[in-house]
RNA sequence: GGGCCAUUAGCUCAGUUGGCAGAGCACCUGACUUUUAAUCAGGUUGUCGGAGGUUCGAAUCCUCCAUGGCUCACCA
């Protein structure tokens, strides 16, 4: 499994044993710190001359015989060390040369400024605080190889600090998503992640089994039906942000286990729900990034409220040309979207025939942050049908970059058409959809007890933090995306 | 799963019509007490992804395999 040891690790391990040999501490337990690489940079007036105390990782050493200038880099930077035999002593200074980078070290030493005005640190005293038994990747070319980028993350991180910054402003994008939810009032709360059925969205999903129940449970691939009980159950607005597990394909926006938010509110419907999408969204861009306009591939995105809203027939009208109000059955929907050169399979209904026009033809030209409005019943089995014409429903999907974000929709309370639509899912599933819903009794019979008016929102984090740090694969804002396993070859 | 591309030193990459396997960084030795991709002098580093084949001769051409990337299909 190791992978054969070359000369560099070699001789690291040398020094690892020869440290031992000599009583050095190699690993130590503990240090003591008082500042960090950014605060001694952007605070060097106030520091100037004081001592400071610092750990982090040797990233570069540029010896001048008897003085030495080195970059240790912690959470928050770098910052230039300067070793003088003069300041720490003849047998420190030959230590501080065996030192690798790559190394951790704790350092003391005072503020300054060197002659070309760089901020650094005069090294009073200095500790190994572990060895580094591995070569990192060359510092000036860096480290591009994907697929070690996304295997051994730690490594990206140590020397890519873009990457870092990336999940810094996930997390804040998060944070504050929490908060502001919070303060209008939303509960967090936690659903299971093992449903004995896996509803809520569309999807095939993963198997795993319970050896004391002796019973398959599936890994969820949505919240949804659990966090609509906890509306039955009095809560009126409640959040989860947390991972979902769809066992499809892989690529650019899909990884197998990504992270949703999904929040219900009782007593609103799917108007609220947009203006809640494009207010949080903004809020966050303008709160996390300073700005709700912002650059994402080249191309100026702009989140200012409110966003465009359009109902799907019309804007299959406005971007494909053909307008599905004008009919609605199943061989006129097929003729339409065959003269706009979209072939869906055999067999499928009026609206998913438009629901895949739409989808072949509109999607990708929805570049600013655009609604879809008012779904296709057979495509929407859990949203609140329209009264004046049920084959739609009062359902929503934001769209940035031709990307989906957001799914919401006023979401259906009547339990005797809940059940009829599951049952016509499971139709669907009998006769070889692997991705159509399984009937629920539990959640049906949760509805029976009478679930309010309720809106219900969720948005993609993943693809939403993509969006917010220009970031091209949800591999780049995932820390430890799916992976083969590593081959031993 | 299909198509396209890639795999050469620890890292980033060159390698011409098939003719002794290279550069920079890293590493080792030496010089250098304000450098910052430090500099200067010298040195080490390879199963050229693997297995076959063609050839006097293969990193280079052919076949198969492995791994990865991009892309199409499915999906959020």
């Amino acid at each position: 499994m190791l992978e054969d040891m070359n000369e560099l690790m070699l001789q690291r391990r040398e020094k690892l044993s020869q440290l031992r040999e000599e009583r050095k501490k190699a690993f130590a337990e503990k240090y003591e710190v008082t500042h960090h690489a950014a605060e001694v940079e952007n605070n060097f007036e106030e520091l100037e001359e004081k001592e400071v105390k610092l750990a982090g990782r040797l990233m570069a050493i540029r010896t001048h015989g008897k003085a030495s200038f080195a970059d240790l880099m912690d959470m928050t930077g770098k910052v230039q060390l300067y070793v003088k035999q003069n300041n720490i002593g003849e047998e420190r200074y030959e230590f501080f040369q065996d030192l690798d980078l790559g190394d951790l070290v704790g350092i003391t030493g005072t503020v300054f400024k060197t002659n070309r005005g760089q901020v650094s640190i005069r090294v009073s005293s200095f500790e190994l605080l572990t060895k580094s038994l591995r070569p990192l990747p060359e510092k000036f070319h860096g480290l591009k190889d994907k697929d070690i980028r996304y295997r051994q993350r730690y490594l990206d991180l140590i020397v890519n600090p873009d990457v870092k910054e990336t999940f810094v402003i996930r997390s804040k994008i998060i944070k504050e998503m929490r908060r502001y939810l919070e303060e209008k009032g939303f509960l967090e709360v936690e659903t299971p992640m093992m449903h004995p059925i896996a509803g809520g969205a569309t999807a095939r999903p993963f198997v795993t089994h319970h050896n004391t129940l002796d019973m398959d449970l599936y890994l969820r691939i949505a919240p949804e039906l659990y966090l609509k009980k906890l509306i039955v159950g009095g809560f009126e607005k409640v959040f989860e942000i947390n991972r979902n597990f769809r066992n499809e394909g892989m690529s650019y926006k899909h990884n197998p286990e990504f992270t949703t938010m999904e929040l219900y509110q009782a007593q609103a419907d799917y108007h609220d729900m947009m203006e809640l999408t494009e207010n949080l969204v903004s809020h966050l861009a303008a709160e996390v990034l300073g700005t709700d306009t912002l650059e994402y591939e080249g191309t100026e995105l702009d989140f200012t409220t409110p966003w465009t809203r359009i109902t799907m027939v019309e804007a299959v009208k406005k971007y494909a040309d053909v307008d599905f109000s004008e009919f609605d059955t199943a061989e006129e929907a097929y003729e339409a979207a065959a003269s706009v050169g979209v072939k869906p399979e055999e067999g499928l209904s009026y609206g998913e025939v438009l629901n895949e026009v739409f989808e072949e033809r509109v999607e990708d030209k929805l570049i600013q942050p655009t609604f879809i409005m008012d779904y296709p019943i057979e495509v929407s089995p859990l949203a609140q049908k329209i009264e004046d014409d049920p084959r739609f429903t009062y359902r929503f999907e934001a769209f940035v970059y031709g990307r989906e974000i957001a799914n919401a929709f006023s979401e259906l309370n009547d339990p005797e058409e809940q059940k009829r639509r599951f049952e016509k899912q499971v139709e669907m599933r009998e006769a070889g959809d692997e991705e159509a819903q399984m009937m629920d009794y539990d959640f049906i019979r949760a509805l029976e007890y009478g679930m309010p008016p309720t809106g219900g929102l969720g948005i993609g984090i993943d693809r939403l933090i993509m969006l917010l740090t220009d970031s091209s694969s949800i591999r780049d804002v995932i820390l430890f995306p799916t992976m083969r396993p590593e081959s031993n070859e």
